[in-house]
DNA sequence: CAACAAACTTGACAGTGTAAAGTTACCATC
DNA sequence: GATGGTAACTTTACACTGTCAAGTTTGTTG
């Protein structure tokens, strides 16, 4: 009578908490609305993930892995022939671009104490992610004669910070005063820092 | 024979809330943890603050308010001697330290769904904060001869965004690595940015 | 066909926020 | 000083949550 197999019940499950998430926050989100919005009972999800906990890490797993392509999609089809700075620009575009049209999961990414940080493919993936924007750094470092590992590094994380705090910055924003049509422009140069010090 | 008046229950509140925000973390706190605490009944809350988001709301403003102090403490303490990036490096180190110091207030106040972000006072201290750390982004911009005031916008945000940035990623490695003492080294120079761009 | 394991359901429990109604203590006014 | 009113707090109740334990169905394997 009732179908006790679902064919794909994990992939529904994360289906589901990505859709409840968009439609009512990550405060409205419960392991019971996934489970009612997949069709099956709320003690079902416990099968496929242990714990609420366990559901959202994988989400934001999956979450980091589509963020990754995305920046990789940016670097590769953006011009190679433009300069290293402008292809910077456009890594951090993208990064901006994906924090706004999933604001929701980009919060679950880096904001939210759900899902379990130490989680070893959460660490790795999000790992990745770091990766692919730091790419373009290293080369413009290259391009400055800065060429001390430790400088590199922090040259690094200091362009991520400022690329990951904007965005962040931004999506506060956009909780404060709804939509944010001053967005539109996108990352603003970071050349001004350049002026600046 | 039950004390029925307690002298000051709401600052009484928020201090519980303050302790069992860093004792459990913003998951471990809930309305009723904060009114054990306090030593009243769980409903009790509900008289002083509407609803939970109504008590975080509260304190995510006072903590502004240390925030902001903290900030113009470390402008007014600097040497006025030294160059305006010095000062800005040192106002960003400020930001940093309050960040490390109190890691779950800082991330009630700026990563947190449940305080009521279109609250206005909220809203009010929030950009106190702001106006303290940009103070120094200001003259800096004058002595470069950025002077358009969209650019200085640009730049007051871009600093921001960095400082912040690097505080929030700061604390994510923090929950991931328990403690972190590769950051004891506080806010890298964001000089290297301007050798960068 | 029988046994077994995996997938899912049902039921239960402790904990949560919050609303409503009841109790106590203080305070102003007569 | 008694009285009424109001603010502070408690008690009770309800719907909701995550998670555990035990039961039911289904597919698979011997």
């Amino acid at each position: 009578m009732n179908d006790y197999h679902h064919g794909d019940l994990r992939k529904a499950l994360l289906e589901a908490a990505h859709a409840v998430l968009n439609e009512k926050g990550i405060h409205g989100l419960s392991l019971r609305a996934c489970a009612a919005k997949a069709g099956v009972s709320h003690a079902a999800p416990a099968h496929h993930f242990k714990s609420l906990s366990g559901l959202l890490t994988e989400l934001a797993v999956i979450a980091f892995g589509d963020f990754t392509l995305a920046l990789r999609r940016a670097y590769d089809e953006g011009d190679a022939d433009s300069s290293l700075q402008q292809r910077l620009q456009t890594a951090g575009d993208a990064y901006l671009q994906f924090a706004l049209a999933e604001p929701e999961l980009f919060k679950l990414m880096f904001s939210s104490p759900l899902p379990d940080q130490k989680n070893e493919r959460l660490c790795a993936v999000s790992g990745e992610a770091y990766a692919e924007l730091t790419r373009v750094v290293k080369p413009l470092c290259d391009l400055r004669g800065i060429t001390d590992a430790a400088s590199v590094e922090q040259a690094e994380i200091l362009v991520w910070s400022t690329i990951h705090g904007y965005a962040h910055l931004s999506l506060k924003q956009m909780d404060v005063h709804g939509v944010c049509e001053d967005m539109a422009g996108g990352m603003p140069s970071m050349g001004i820092l350049g002026s600046l010090f």
